[in-house]
DNA sequence: AATGGTGTCAACCGCTGTCGA
DNA sequence: ATCGACAGCGGTTGACACCAT
């Protein structure tokens, strides 16, 4: 289609994002919520686009987002979902709480793709590299190693440790068949989470999801008409202030949204976490997560 | 101390998909 | 069926920080 640039009025600024700016922006939001972009910067009284509030708050100011200081189970899990899903930033980043997809994105390009042609690996189809080519990047990644370690170490000494890496809830997908008016679809992607607590209210634009945890079962059917029985997830929340809730939810192919609750207080959810890590590690559950990858495409 | 090379990441850009008029 | 508005995605850029020389 195309059409002009949403920053193209005169007027408008660019660039890195000023305090007073960020904290306009969240005021606005905090009162107002999210959505309505376009109309946003004027009501809120910002000299910005739309697209660049949208981006500024989704990337950077939203209270539930969690930087930097990624751990090895978040690596390992992001180049996991990255095999399956390819630069599907947004569906890997929408399984890793707090973690954006620009964030996720900065983070393979600088750090994984490295590591892993360090490890013989391509980054583009997970293969093996050929030796000759190996020996070449690695020669180029050891001169630059030291220096990226050294300064991750030194901007993680503030930070605290994150939690184990949890598989969420997928952020909105883009479903032909599935047609509802815009609020509806949040509605739709929240209704998880709406039914477990109502503390998620952060904003219109279904933050609490961030907090979910889920854990997929292990004993799926698939039935003949394509609907997959019994492929759900356990959720519970990453939140400490919910970890007596959790419920589950049924994805099915067709982005039906159920929900459950269940008692958590024998640990069981934190046992079915543990599995599904296991699961993560084993290559012979290989089927499994392509599986997984596609009830996440369609 | 100065300088050039490199890494990081916030922000921008261009595009696509969806929806409603 | 078409078009414009809008939201969102992935690729790219550029400013800044850091490091080696």
């Amino acid at each position: 289609m195309g059409r002009a640039p949403c920053c193209s009025k005169v007027g408008l600024h660019k660039g890195p994002w000023t305090p007073r700016e960020d904290t306009l922006l969240v005021k606005y939001i905090q009162n107002h919520g999210e959505g309505h972009w376009r109309s946003l910067p004027k009501k809120a009284g910002l000299l910005r686009c739309g697209k660049s509030c949208r981006l500024r708050w989704m990337n950077y100011l939203r209270p539930d987002i969690k930087r930097g200081n990624i751990s090895a189970d978040e690596d390992d899990l992001i180049i996991r979902l990255h095999s399956l899903l390819g630069n599907r930033w947004s569906l890997i980043a929408g399984r890793l709480p707090g973690r954006t997809d620009n964030e996720i994105k900065n983070y393979w390009n600088t750090h994984l793709s490295k590591k892993l042609i360090s490890e013989g690996t391509d980054p583009i189809t997970h293969k093996k590299l050929s030796q000759p080519v190996l020996q070449e990047v690695k020669k180029r990644s050891g001169r630059n190693a030291k220096t990226s370690s050294k300064r991750q170490a030194n901007k993680n000494k503030a930070k605290v440790e994150p939690d184990k890496p949890k598989i969420h809830l997928p952020k909105p997908v883009r479903a032909k068949s599935f047609s509802l008016p815009r609020d509806h679809r949040l509605q739709c992607n929240n209704l998880s989470t709406a039914a477990a607590s109502t503390s998620h209210s952060k904003g219109a634009g279904g933050l609490g999801t961030d907090n979910v945890v889920l854990v997929p079962w292990s004993d799926d059917v698939v039935r003949d008409d394509g609907h997959v029985e019994g492929t759900g997830f356990l959720e519970g929340y990453n939140d400490h202030d919910h970890h007596d809730h959790h419920q589950l939810v049924i994805n099915g192919s067709d982005l039906e949204c159920h929900s459950n609750l269940l008692p958590t207080s024998d640990g069981s959810l934190e046992k079915l976490y543990e599995e599904y890590l296991q699961l993560l590690r084993t290559n012979e559950d290989q089927v499994h997560l392509d599986s997984f990858a596609e009830s996440l495409l369609i």
